[in-house]
DNA sequence: CATAATGTTGTCAC
DNA sequence: CGTGACAACATTAT
C-alpha cells in the first residue's frame, strides 16, 4: 500500500455502505477529495492512511475483505464499499466480507476515539518481561481473553488465538494467575511464533475470496484452528471445538488440559 | 426449496 | 471480567 499509494492525490471517493463510516457519506467524500496520501501505517488491526492536509483514514477489514489497487484503465471490481481514485489514474477499492469499518479522524480524534485511542502494543514488539507484567497484573483473567483484548495487545484475532494457545499448550480458560513462569514464557514465544508464521505465509485470509468465501483453506493454514475432528499434530488426539464466550476455540484436549 | 448455522470484527449492557 | 446481543453477508448443510 505504501508503494502504491504514497504521494498520490485523491481525486474521487465513493462509499456504497454508509454504515461502515463514522461520519455521513457526503462529509467523508468532501473531506477526502483533494487530499494527498502521505504514507500508510498500521495500528493494531487498523490500516492507517496518513493524509495531507492532516487527517487520517482508517480501515478495519473486520471479518475479511478484498482490498485492491487497480492499474490506470483497469476495470472496477463488481462489488465494493469504498472506492478511492488517485491522480495518476490508479485507484483503491475495498470490499468487506461482512463487517468492516472505515473511520475518518483528525489527529485529535485519533488520540481520543474509543476504537483507536487505547490500543495496546504490537505483539511482536512486546518483550517477555512486559508480557509477564501484563499477565501477572490480571491473575483472574482467562488466557484467551488477554490476547484478544486489543487494549492490552493489539492485532491478534480469534483465527490466530487457536494456534497460539495450542503452541503454548494452554487451555483457553486457564486463568493467568495459574501460569508458571515457564508457561508464561512459552505463551509469549507462541505469540511470536504464530504471528511471524502468519506474516510469512501471507495471512490466513489470503485466498478467502478466491475460494468463494469458504474456509476450507483455513484448515490447511492452521495448526489446530478449524480442524475439528482431525488429529493433533503432536499427539494424534482428535481436535475439539468449544464455546469460549461468543466465539469458538479449537484445541487438543490432551495437549491443552483445562 | 427454504431455513439454520457459521465465521472473522467492533461496541455495549448486564 | 465474562457473556451474550447485535450489526453491513455469503456459503454450506439440513
Amino acid at each position: 500500500m505504501q508503494r502504491s499509494l504514497a504521494s498520490r492525490r485523491i481525486t474521487l471517493v465513493e462509499v456504497t455502505q454508509e454504515k461502515c463510516l463514522n461520519i455521513p457519506t457526503g462529509a467523508a467524500v468532501e473531506l477526502l477529495r483533494g487530499r494527498t496520501i502521505e504514507r500508510v501505517s498500521r495500528l493494531g488491526k487498523w490500516l492507517c492512511l496518513h493524509l495531507q492536509p492532516e487527517y487520517f483514514l482508517l480501515l478495519n477489514l473486520g471479518m475479511g475483505a478484498d482490498l485492491r489497487h487497480r492499474a490506470p484503465g483497469a476495470a472496477l471490481p463488481a462489488k465494493y464499499q469504498l472506492r478511492i481514485d488517485l491522480d495518476e489514474g490508479s485507484g483503491l477499492t475495498c470490499r468487506f466480507w461482512w463487517f468492516g469499518y472505515i473511520r475518518l479522524l483528525s489527529a485529535a480524534e485519533l488520540a481520543t476515539h474509543p476504537e483507536t485511542a487505547k490500543l495496546g502494543p504490537d505483539p511482536l514488539q512486546l518483550t517477555a518481561e512486559q508480557f509477564a507484567t501484563l499477565a501477572r497484573s490480571r491473575p483472574q483473567r482467562n488466557v484467551k481473553s488477554l490476547i484478544l483484548d486489543q487494549s492490552r495487545v493489539s492485532g491478534i484475532g480469534n483465527a490466530y488465538a487457536h494456534d497460539i494457545l495450542f503452541t503454548a499448550r494452554l487451555h483457553p480458560q486457564r486463568k493467568l494467575g495459574s501460569l508458571s513462569d515457564e508457561e508464561l514464557i512459552a505463551f509469549h514465544e507462541a505469540i511470536r511464533y504464530v504471528m511471524e508464521r502468519a506474516i510469512k505465509l501471507g495471512g490466513i485470509e489470503q485466498d478467502f475470496f478466491g475460494t468463494g468465501g469458504n474456509m476450507n483453506h483455513w484448515e490447511s493454514f492452521c495448526i489446530v484452528g478449524y480442524r475439528e475432528g482431525k488429529s493433533c499434530p503432536r499427539c494424534g488426539t482428535a481436535v475439539v471445538r468449544i464455546k469460549t464466550g461468543s466465539t469458538a476455540t479449537f484445541l487438543c484436549p490432551m495437549c491443552q488440559p483445562a
